[in-house]
DNA sequence: ATAACTCCGTA
DNA sequence: GTACGGAGTTATT
């Protein structure tokens, strides 16, 4: 170091105090992490830093270190056992932040000097002085009193939170004794927060004034018999020793054996990517942003860092444990991350009574102050109300946001005036228009920086994508409530207010009224829109605030990470995307299907002997079981005669005629109305293509839903009902491309249970039921009975569903002692099975959960339901969860990374549908030979890197122009 | 108009 | 025996 360097000294433990109690309480912290002093702690680096590069602003640092305090144990408790002995344990939501304030510190790759035996102002004293002995100057950054002391030509003080620089003259102006007296004025003084006595009945006003007197302490204490005040004399004559102590305890050592020369503490360039790894891992939104532009690094490429936060007492802070402290920290113990969630989960609750306080934004001007607000904030949360559930058809309404300060803002934008005719009028006054509103919303909604907190965020996703915009990057309360409680109950919005806030929302049906006077919401009043609207916005944002800490403490992080956020975005475009039916097809297949059930109907009255409703179970029961006498066989839980396919195929193997027929007649009809009638009123008028929804929050395992239409059961057992999926096409010039694993809940199951003939059977390639069948009847696979095959295949299933004797009996038709002891032979030859499910019955009974190979958990309290039938409904389930949530994990994490695999392999394939175990492409006729091979490619190795499986994974792959062909 | 029930399509 | 959604009928509000 050398005349001319700056040496930048930050007194890393007095700022997290200051930057701690300067931020309201609960408004900086995320992910189940108090980091509002972390986040104060950033950015007054990073601004220090800036200007450090731009030459024009200040002094410009050359060096630069930020000093701790080690512990509170220093040389001075030698000297006076009681220093700093009334300083309390810091707060609790402030221990966690000392460790994860010096992980900064190395993330800005700045180095982090602390030293056992001496305060933070020792070693900062020690480094002034050797800079300014190599000629350099020195700014100790720091606003603290007890570093005035070294203000001087070369040394100087600045205040990052005032932005104050403090000199000589500024510690004369505040003190009213030049810097080299501090430490006598201190001594005198003393300090309440430090312990250090001083002396009785002295502030600093009368300290200065003796001063300014005397001189200097010595020369104060002896002449302090000249003192006129009676008082002060007395006082200072008798606690003359306690004085001189306490110059002692004040006056910082500059000798400390320091490690890192003052060489080593040069300033490197940032590494950008470094610490934006780090402030995305604590979410700091705007300062990534602000660090990824200054730096030119891609933010979006770079993965947040992982970090190990010490929640507890164990990471050290200063002023913990002095003596006086022991008997508090001992009473408190560590604070755990639940202990932290239930007061968050407190505290919100008491928000959460406060009335909603909401504007309704009119102009543009208004709008862009709101979204300048919201832009500085990072975190907002947002809902649109729209005109109708289906985001491929909605028009908006309005948009809603709310920002951390708890205010909401109502944008309408599609409102119609309701003083027209039956159209509803035109669009009412004073609204911005969608257009307008969007363009202004667009820059805040793709804000890489800025966390757009929803309720079913897919739905706004699409939304917003139909109309150019793309919601970036989103949160969704719903997907962290399925994640963290899929089985505990719903996960609603209206579910998670009275869950979390005790609050009662009201559901959009309250707004627009139903039946007869139903109004549409579009024709709601402004007023009326924006009251029900912020309710439910200010309600998103402070369930997320109970939610959202929950991840982390309950290690649900990746869960949602990896297989629920990046899902709403590729759900979004699949939904968007929609597959083209044909209509000719379905409409020629609805005439033959109409025609052949007509054929049935005559033939059916002809039998029963007179005319009725066949399709009412109920009136078919009184006929067939009643008036023809038929010997019924079970009956509904209603106590009617059930007619279902499996006792009416029963009843005509016993030679019935009418049940034969009734069973055709159903085929025919369920076709029909389910699928060729209903299929064609889905395509939309736009698209020409047909749109379902995916529900990425419906299922106890971790599956997806479709609906509206449900594509996931589109027939295809029976040739009658397949012939509709010659109606799925792709469209001239393209190709539909169908992937499917094959055995993946049986592949699972050898891999979670560990099965060795399962594993090696799956590694051969060899039939799986027709092992399974080997071991158990003894018989070779070679020419092997279809009927043993297929009860083998029976077997296999009822594994994965969590097996009963009376299920299996039931499915198979074979008494129930037969199906028992296929059972227990099963167990016999594959014991590992049998553990496996008791281990796991025991796993759910003991946490209440079980979880899939990939953590997702779901909930099944009622397995020590009393009732036994629904305790063994539970614990089948319970079984049978981890198998079908593992493959629905693993489909998950494919089409997560299909995107990415597909544009590696420059091949244009558009992912359109999801059947559990299946995805559906289209692709340009050329593209498709090409795209097979990563489509299969990714699907099987979907598990990796998160997980290595013990089996091999097998996609089957084939393109073709309709569904049925290609599967 | 809504809810419950039965039945049946898929993985 | 697991997991879903939808159509139609019937009963209830």
């Amino acid at each position: 170091m050398k005349k001319g360097d700056h040496l930048f000294l930050v007194d890393g433990s007095g700022y997290i105090f200051r930057a701690y109690h300067a931020l309201p309480p609960l408004s900086r912290k995320s992910d189940g992490l108090p980091v509002g002093a972390v986040a104060g702690f950033c950015n007054m680096l990073w601004k220090l830093l800036k200007n450090a590069r731009d030459t024009d602003v200040g002094v410009t640092p050359t060096h630069f270190a930020v000093i701790f305090d080690y512990s509170s144990k220093t040389f001075r408790n030698a000297l006076y056992g009681e220093y700093k002995a009334n300083r309390t344990a810091p707060p609790e939501d402030l221990v966690p932040q000392f460790g994860l304030i010096r992980e900064a510190t190395r993330a800005f790759d700045l180095p982090c000097i602390e030293m056992e035996g001496f305060e933070a102002d020792d070693l900062i004293a020690t480094y002034a002085r050797l800079a300014c002995e190599a000629g350099a100057d020195t700014t100790i950054i720091s606003s603290d009193k007890d570093l005035m002391q070294l203000v001087g030509a070369t040394t100087q003080m600045y205040d990052p939170m005032k932005d104050k620089q403090i000199g000589v003259p500024e510690v004369i102006e505040k003190w009213g004794v030049p810097p080299e007296k501090m430490i006598d004025l201190q001594a005198l003084t003393g300090d309440s927060i430090d312990n250090v006595p001083g002396v009785p009945g002295i502030g600093p006003k009368t300290a200065a004034q003796l001063l300014e007197e005397f001189g200097d302490l010595d020369t104060l204490l002896m002449r302090a018999s000249e003192i006129k005040q009676n008082k002060r004399r007395e006082n200072i004559i008798q606690h003359a020793d306690n004085a001189r102590l306490s110059r002692e305890l004040v006056k910082l050592r500059n000798d400390a054996p320091i490690v890192e020369q003052l060489d080593e503490l040069v300033l490197n360039p940032l590494d950008g990517p470094k610490l934006i790894a780090f402030l995305k891992a604590m979410e700091f939104t705007t300062l990534t942003k602000r660090v990824a532009e200054a730096t030119e690094a891609d933010a979006s490429a770079i993965e947040a860092k992982s970090i190990a936060v010490e929640w507890g007492e164990d990471a050290h802070g200063p002023d913990v444990g002095a003596g006086a402290t022991t008997q508090d920290t001992a009473q408190r113990g560590p604070l755990t991350p639940a202990d932290l969630v239930a007061k968050r989960a407190d505290a919100v609750k008491k928000l959460a009574k406060e009335p909603v306080d909401h504007t309704i934004i009119r102009g543009s001007q208004v709008l862009a102050d709101w979204i300048a607000a919201a832009t500085e904030s990072g975190t907002l949360a947002f809902d649109i109300l729209a005109s109708s559930a289906d985001p491929m058809k909605a028009e908006i309404v309005g948009l809603t946001l709310a920002l951390e300060n708890g205010i909401c803002a109502y944008i309408p934008v599609g409102h119609h005036s309701g003083d027209s005719d039956l159209l509803g009028g035109g669009l009412a006054e004073e609204q911005i228009s969608e257009g307008d509103a969007l363009s202004l919303l667009k820059p805040l909604l793709e804000d890489a920086s800025v966390l757009k907190i929803g309720h079913d965020a897919k739905f706004d996703y699409v939304m917003l994508a139909q109309r150019g915009v793309t919601l970036s990057p989103p949160d969704d309360i719903q997907l962290l409530s399925y994640v963290l409680d899929s089985g505990t109950g719903a996960h609603s919005l209206e579910a998670l207010a009275a869950r979390w806030l005790d609050k009662t929302l009201s559901v959009l049906k309250e707004l627009t009224g139903t039946g007869r006077s139903a109004v549409p919401v579009e024709q709601t009043s402004m007023v009326a829109a924006a009251n029900y609207a912020s309710d439910l916005v200010h309600a998103t944002l402070a369930i997320w605030r109970v939610l959202k800490p929950r991840l982390a403490a309950e290690g649900m992080t990746s869960v949602y990470e990896r297989l629920e956020r990046p899902l709403i975005a590729a759900l979004g475009a699949m939904e968007q995307r929609g597959i083209e039916i044909d209509r000719q097809t379905l409409s020629r297949l609805s005439g033959e299907l109409a025609q052949r059930a007509a054929a049935f109907e005559d033939e059916i009255y002809e039998v029963a002997g007179e005319r009725f409703n066949i399709g009412s179970p109920k009136q078919l029961g009184d006929i067939l079981f009643g008036k023809m006498g038929v010997p019924g066989g079970s009956k509904t839980k209603t106590g009617q005669w059930s007619t279902s396919a499996q006792v009416l195929e029963e009843l005509a193997a016993e030679g019935h005629e009418l049940p034969r027929k009734i069973v055709d007649w159903r085929q025919l009809t369920k076709l029909k109305s389910t699928y060729t009638d209903a299929l064609p009123g889905y395509i939309h008028p736009r698209t020409r293509r047909v749109h379902t929804s995916y529900a990425m929050a419906a299922t106890s395992t971790g599956r997806l839903s479709s609906s509206e239409p449900n594509l996931q059961n589109i027939p295809i057992r029976t040739a009658e009902g397949r012939k509709i999926r010659t109606a799925f096409i792709a469209p001239a010039g393209r190709k539909l491309i169908s992937a499917d694993y094959s055995q993946i809940e049986l592949r699972v199951l050898a891999h979670v249970a560990d099965i060795p003939q399962l594993r090696q059977a799956f590694s051969d390639g060899v039939d799986i039921h027709a092992m399974t069948a080997s071991e158990m009847f003894s018989v070779p696979v070679e020419g092997m009975p279809t009927e043993i095959r297929r009860r083998a295949k029976a077997i296999n299933f009822g594994i994965i569903y969590g097996i009963s004797a009376f299920g299996l009996a039931n499915q198979l038709s074979i008494p129930r002692e037969e199906a028992s002891d296929y059972i227990k032979r099963y167990f016999e030859r594959f014991p590992g099975i049998r553990d496996y499910m008791e281990s796991t019955k025991n796993f759910c009974r003991e946490n209440g959960y079980v979880e899939t190979i990939f953590g997702r958990r779901a909930h099944y309290p009622d397995i020590k339901a009393s009732n036994p039938q629904i305790r063994a409904f539970n614990e089948r389930a319970a079984i049978n969860a981890p198998i079908q949530g593992s493959a629905a994990d693993i489909i998950r994490r494919a089409m997560v990374q299909m995107d990415a695999a597909l544009q590696a392999a420059k091949v244009k394939a558009d992912m359109l549908l999801q059947v559990h175990d299946e995805l559906i492409f289209e692709v340009d006729d050329a593209e498709a030979e090409k795209a097979i091979p990563v489509i299969r490619q990714t699907m099987e190795s979907a598990a990796m890197p998160a997980l290595s499986m013990r089996v091999p994974l097998h996609v089957d792959a084939r393109a073709a122009n309709s569904w049925d062909e290609a599967h």
